[in-house]
DNA sequence: TCCTATTGTTAAGTTACCTTACTGTTTTTG
DNA sequence: CAAAAACAGTAAGGTAACTTAACAATAGGA
């Protein structure tokens, strides 16, 4: 079933599920640092690129619901799209039923430049996944999500529902 | 050969490559989440965990050799270190041959501790991980490895040999 | 001995978060 | 309908972890 059962084992430096993770980190930080790179050049910091993403895949989310989804403080949010507004990538626009909540707009200018972004990200892609095979994508993909559900939920068997507290 | 060729896609959307730079970020920004929560207990912050086992394997590294492994700039280290010798977990030893060096030594106290650090680690690393063949563990690690290589030196065919800069 | 490279530190600034407390607005509820 | 609870967003202030630049001390070769 799992991976191999260790019986008393406690040494940091052989586990390779450690490995694993240090890994993981070391690969993200990697990755950002050349998606920074080239967001660079557009004048964007990765969160604020991070967060423009959402906004243009979400269809007007409001603040909160950008919170949830990037799982950032909504002050966080409120920050950055503070700076994104003062770029000009996106606009606040009251909610025609809510007076509490904003929407949140791409403007034209995001438009524009979603395709430079894109080909950046391309750029980057290529480079970073050259001779990776499809199945061999699909099969990590496949892993991390496995990985994230075992990180969000706790395991069915031993579910101490004590959240995250 | 490779991740199978588009013609002009420019859409960040639907590029799987960029889905999974995406939850590459989430899994690892989740799993650290994780450890901290464990090392939160032990009270110590992740990085300086980070530079702590760092310490335990190399056997007296200069903050020099540990900045280059971390891969963070030396100032940093110097913190962090600074950190973790006010909180009694490792001591800057003189190096015997060169007066400009500290040898940054595990104390009593971390060795003691490492064991809980490696069941924490172990515990984290067993909910993680439940369902998750040893298979598929290495292919990933496979697929991990490479991405590494190919961030860290450009891809062989198309070598623009601008480093870094 | 002088010149240069290296180790580590100090100082100042940036980024990206957080928390707590607050102002409005909407919804619920008695 | 009015009071209370819930919710969206903002303000203020804090923290951790980085960065770069400049510096002192040391090492080591010409």
């Amino acid at each position: 079933m799992a991976v191999s059962t260790r019986s008393h084992r406690t040494d940091i430096k052989e586990d390779p599920r450690i490995d694993f993770s240090f890994l993981l980190g070391e690969v993200t930080r990697l990755l950002r640092g050349a998606f920074d790179h080239e967001m660079e050049a557009i004048g964007l910091t990765r969160s604020q690129w991070h967060v423009l993403v959402y906004v243009l895949k979400m269809d007007g989310p409001t603040q909160t619901a950008l919170a949830e989804a990037l799982d950032i403080a909504r002050p966080s949010v409120g920050a950055l799209i503070d700076q994104l507004e003062n770029s000009g990538y996106v606009s606040r626009e009251r909610d025609a039923h809510d007076r509490r909540v904003w929407r949140i707009m791409p403007t034209q200018l995001a438009s524009q430049r979603a395709e430079a972004f894109a080909q950046s990200a391309e750029r980057v892609a290529t480079q970073v996944f050259a001779s990776i095979e499809d199945r061999d994508l699909s099969a990590a993909m496949a892993l991390l999500s496995t990985l994230r559900e075992n990180l969000i939920s706790p395991t069915p068997d031993r579910l101490e529902k004590d959240g995250n507290c």
